[in-house]
RNA sequence: CGGGGUGUAGCGCAGUCUGGCUAGCGCACCUGGUUUUGGACCAGGGGGUCGAAGGUUCGAAUCCUUUCACCCCUACCA
């Protein structure tokens, strides 16, 4: 018996669970993921798709894809496409082919006719500034507009002649008769179709009208018979305007349920602004691994299950919050510790020579792929009399605590012998230019029987077989962790220009040759890494995608 | 003259509806141990009196009253 460990429910579990236990839709779970297609997913887009597929599947559910492509000024299929591939890269698959509330066009039609058929729509040639004179302001009631009282008869006229093309974009709208009163002021008689002369991506030039998202969304959600309609907090306004819809027409009763969307300390979730950084170069593309998006955040190295397991841990509520990176770093180093394959690569090398080594002799030591996997097995790396280590592995005065080499230390070189310095050069500007060391034949890893005990464990590359590779490092893109929370401030007042490092001095094990695109690495003793697209056969190009924890280094910074 | 939402450790969440164990959990932080990654793992620890005030009660983060703060709503965007 494994002791049941308790795991309390988010408030919309509470809810499933009650409309479960009410028998509710029969027991149905339905939810859906519904994306404008005019920019790529982001990191908050992530929250959403986990909170509405986790959902579905724990409950026994489904989830549907649905573009909400009513503007046809902004959308593109390039981005439909792109959605699909990150959605997929999570690790989600949704119900059936992707939906489109385009698809709905007839049928949001047909509802629109019934409302005015039943006087609860009318056409309105008010401009559109005087609809929002109309309307006015939250804290006094709105005025109603001329038009409101004009005939069935006429509405259904002119909204025909709107479809059929005879009237100009802005000339009129049609306009739910809700409530101008209303201290809601998406109750204030909303616009719900307008008019638009405009190419869309997949209906073409059929439609030149078209809903707005408070007349196609909840409409869509009705058709899809889903049962819960989750969304954002800011979308809690709509939501009377969504049952009265759906009680207007008669149609299938999802349920909207808002909650906090979730903000990302040092991350920015606005596409407009996104696209600003895209557009004025501050980044390469979408797809910059700084970028927050789930295709930068992707090349950067970030492995879909921690996008999964952050998003469970941040958790679900409706107050506003800021999570700190610090967690969402700490999701990508606990799967990265799980599955990369472990590497030996110098990033800042230091000549070393075992002047009590064979000369030209070449030795294949064991490496472990991955000590966390059991079945990960081994390779065979080389090892000889010349080696690089890491320039910061040795210091001439070294401090108490440093279990590295300096003067007369004994340290192990990783997966092969024991090792104590004997000498080393120094050039002119004081840099160690390189550290001579006499080796323990019997302290060989595996077999040691030589006694010895090293405190300092360094990683070292073979010098004859050492592969020369490119490697990217990345700081925080913003400098502060929230760029856009400083009234008169811009968020480019807070690019940091400094924020992508390459750096062409790293020597690598020669299996760096071997690796795989989309293959997760760990730089032993130094951090995550992931080839970059920007790899060619002459150069391989690594992107950092974080540092291990280093103690050793808090505590140093620590000291100063 | 409006309406809606939210306030529990540094951050994120649970506990509030159905008052009652020393207010829990994750990340972060600190200490010790194990370890051929100063990683990882294991063990332990510090930190909140529950936005504030008043009230009900033997007993309140939980119930009542008042109050303060923050966020959202004024697009022919979604």
């Amino acid at each position: 018996m494994s002791e049941e460990k308790y795991i309390p429910l988010n408030f919309i579990e509470e809810i499933i669970e009650e409309d479960l236990s009410n028998g509710k839709h029969g027991g149905r779970i339905h939810t859906r993921f519904p994306p404008e297609p005019n920019g790529y997913l982001h990191i908050g887009h992530a929250k959403a798709i986990c909170t509405n597929f986790e959902l579905a599947k724990k409950y026994g559910g489904k989830t549907n894809l649905r573009f909400d492509d009513t503007n046809p000024t902004t959308e593109e299929t390039k981005y439909v496409e792109a959605i699909q591939r990150d959605i997929k890269w999570l690790g989600y698959e949704w119900e059936g082919e992707p939906l489109f509330a385009s698809d709905y066009f007839d049928d949001l039609y047909q509802y629109a006719t019934k409302l005015i058929e039943s006087g609860d729509a009318y056409i309105d040639e008010s401009t559109a500034e005087e609809i929002a004179e109309q309307k006015g302001v939250p804290t006094s009631p709105g005025k109603e507009s001329p038009h409101r009282h004009r005939s069935i008869e006429d509405s259904l006229r002119l909204f025909q002649e709107m479809k059929d093309g005879k009237h100009p974009d802005g000339s009129m709208v049609l306009r739910a008769k809700v409530d101008m009163t209303a201290p809601n002021m998406h109750l204030r008689d909303p616009v719900i179709y307008r008019v638009k002369h405009q190419h869309h991506h997949r209906t073409g030039d059929k439609w030149c009208i078209y809903p707005m998202y408070d007349f196609a969304h909840g409409q869509s959600d009705s058709i899809e018979k889903i049962t819960h309609s989750l969304c954002s907090l800011e979308f809690i306004h709509h939501r009377p305007l969504y049952n009265w819809f759906i009680e207007k027409l008669g149609i299938f009763p999802s349920r909207q349920i808002e909650f906090a969307r979730m903000n990302v300390a040092y991350m920015i979730t606005s596409k407009r602004r996104l696209l600003r950084l895209v557009d004025e170069g501050v980044v390469s593309d979408w797809d910059d691994p700084r970028m927050p998006t789930i295709s930068g955040l992707r090349r950067l190295g970030y492995p879909a299950k921690a996008f999964r397991v952050f998003c469970d841990k941040v958790g679900l509520a409706k107050r506003d919050n800021l999570i700190e990176i610090e967690l969402l770093e700490s999701c990508v180093r606990e799967e990265l510790n799980k599955v990369s394959t472990r590497m030996m690569v110098v990033m800042d090398p230091l000549k070393l020579t075992i002047t009590n080594y064979p000369d030209d002799y070449v030795e294949m030591v064991d490496v472990d792929n991955n000590p966390e996997q059991e079945d990960a097995g081994k390779r065979k790396v080389p090892f000889s009399k010349h080696l690089y280590i890491e320039q910061g592995d040795f210091m001439v005065d070294a401090p108490k605590k440093f279990f590295r080499l300096g003067p007369e230390k004994t340290v192990r070189l990783k997966n092969g012998y024991i090792i104590t310095h004997r000498d080393h050069t120094i050039d002119a500007d004081g840099n160690v230019t390189e550290v001579f060391v006499e080796y323990y034949p019997e302290s060989k890893s595996g077999s040691d029987t030589s006694g010895i005990k090293a405190k300092g464990v360094l990683h070292w590359v073979s010098r004859e077989q050492a592969v020369s590779i490119d490697t990217i490092s990345y700081d925080r893109l913003f400098t502060d962790p929230t760029p856009l929370g400083h009234e008169g401030k811009d968020m480019m007042d807070f690019v940091n220009k400094d924020s992508k490092h390459i750096d062409s001095k790293a020597l690598a094990e020669p299996h760096i040759l071997e690796v795989g695109d989309s293959e997760h690495l760990q730089f032993m003793r130094k951090g995550y890494y992931i080839k970059d697209q920007s790899s060619t056969t002459e150069k391989l190009v690594f992107n950092k995608t974080i540092s291990l924890k280093d103690s050793w280094g808090k505590a140093q910074k620590k000291m100063k």
